[in-house]
DNA sequence: CCAAAAGTGTTAAGAGTACACCCATGC
DNA sequence: GCATGGGTGTACTCTTAACACTTTTGG
């Protein structure tokens, strides 16, 4: 019943789907673009095969950082892909990845076996190679539902931010118009913000207050069986 | 910087925790005992190498089938592990599923290259092989939260079964007493439960309505963007 | 003083929670 | 008629949702 064909030859590998936010309704991805066939010249996803004595996290972290020079402040496991035509060459399972960062304060860089790196708008994306697409598209239905149940979208923000940039981050992931003062009364209410005695004064309106994410008091919380939660935002 | 150790070459299996619930409080999860080194006699996840030309999603379901004789109702992929040390023998990845079967509509045998295959109760497993005992508390953790946002419980159910099952089915997964009216009140408010004609007459006591899931009705409610939601139940 | 963005409170409707008695059956 | 489990309603509290004006700054 089994063909030699049919004997295990499957490359493992793992992928990265790293969102940054950038500004205003500017949510984006980093793609590398590929100097190998195939799909030589097109965009992918930062990844590479894992090594026999590296675990998964450590394959993806060491890759992000060795060829696009980012280190993800947050970053989970996604979703694991493995049809069995994935890839023209051989058998891949790829384990993606989800990952946010703030991208001011990374600079990217491509790396030599690399022809370039760089941030699109996720509305904006190239063709893309192998079925990245397809991971991405898991990759952003996990990123929407996840920012309601758990408060991970302050990784996309500077450490100091105002509140109206937290809003507009929901706002520009979910895509939705939000209530600005339920919002702020709901995020409020969950007493995970220390407000600074900094402002933000930028263009033209009244300064905005700067606020920081208590993540000490977040992890107290959750080992208490704290749930995070806002409602369809 | 690469040494030949570190070429790939990596192991691909598939495991499944498959639960299946027999009656009030009694939730039980599916194992096979190994005739094989390592762990010889242990028990472990049923699972195996995923071939060369199968989807994962395809080596899960005849591995289920062929070892054990089940066709899970329920089956998602649940999470990859990947460890460096989780088999003595190879660097093995596993992506684990989580599946729900009613026991009663499937008997279990053990193939030949088995020991045995038996259902233990999830508060009484045995000393299990590699990390399989992680990926069982994986899997609960999942089944607890997924059962409060998604109705798949009734998988485990018979297809036509007393409500009073289905609160002792939340009750014995969620490990907490439930307000029966509320509970009722809440699942009713959905209307996707079809009634049936038939009562159940068992052991003493008034007779119980019997009621359908209807999933036909659910998946449209989900192409609309409804969400099924239990709090904290 | 005008434009722009930040900051703030109240009310009405809906959802969740707590709680206890009657009903239908078997023995 | 009694023991067993099934079936049901109401009042209170808490949460959500809808909604608009004032404040602070720069130009």
């Amino acid at each position: 019943m089994e063909s030699p064909k049919e004997l295990e030859d499957i490359k493992v590998t793992v992928d990265a789907v790293i969102f940054g936010y950038f500004k205003k309704n500017d949510l984006q991805l980093l793609l590398i673009q590929r100097n190998i066939k195939p799909f030589k010249g097109d965009w992918a996803l930062p990844g590479r095969l894992v090594l026999n004595n590296e675990n998964l996290d450590d394959a993806v972290k060491r890759e992000l950082y060795e060829k696009t020079g980012i280190r993800p402040d947050f970053l989970e496991q996604l979703y694991t892909f493995g049809n069995v035509d994935r890839d023209p060459r051989n058998r891949v399972v790829s384990i993606a990845y989800l990952g946010l960062v703030n991208p001011s304060y990374h600079k990217v860089f491509a790396d030599s076996d690399v022809e370039d790196v760089q941030w699109f708008s996720v509305n904006q994306l190239p063709k893309l190679a192998f079925d990245h697409q397809i991971i991405i598209d898991v990759a952003l239905k996990r990123l929407r539902k996840k920012i309601q149940y758990q408060p991970i979208a302050f990784n996309l923000l500077n450490e100091e931010f105002a509140f109206s940039d937290l809003e507009n981050l929901y706002k520009t992931i979910i895509g939705k118009e939000i209530d600005r003062r339920n919002f702020r009364k709901k995020i409020m209410s969950y007493e995970l913000l220390n407000e600074t005695n900094n402002l933000k004064k930028e263009g033209s309106g009244r300064p905005s207050k700067l606020f920081i994410f208590n993540q000490e008091k977040h992890r107290g919380l959750e080992e208490e069986g704290f749930y995070f939660e806002i409602k369809w935002v």
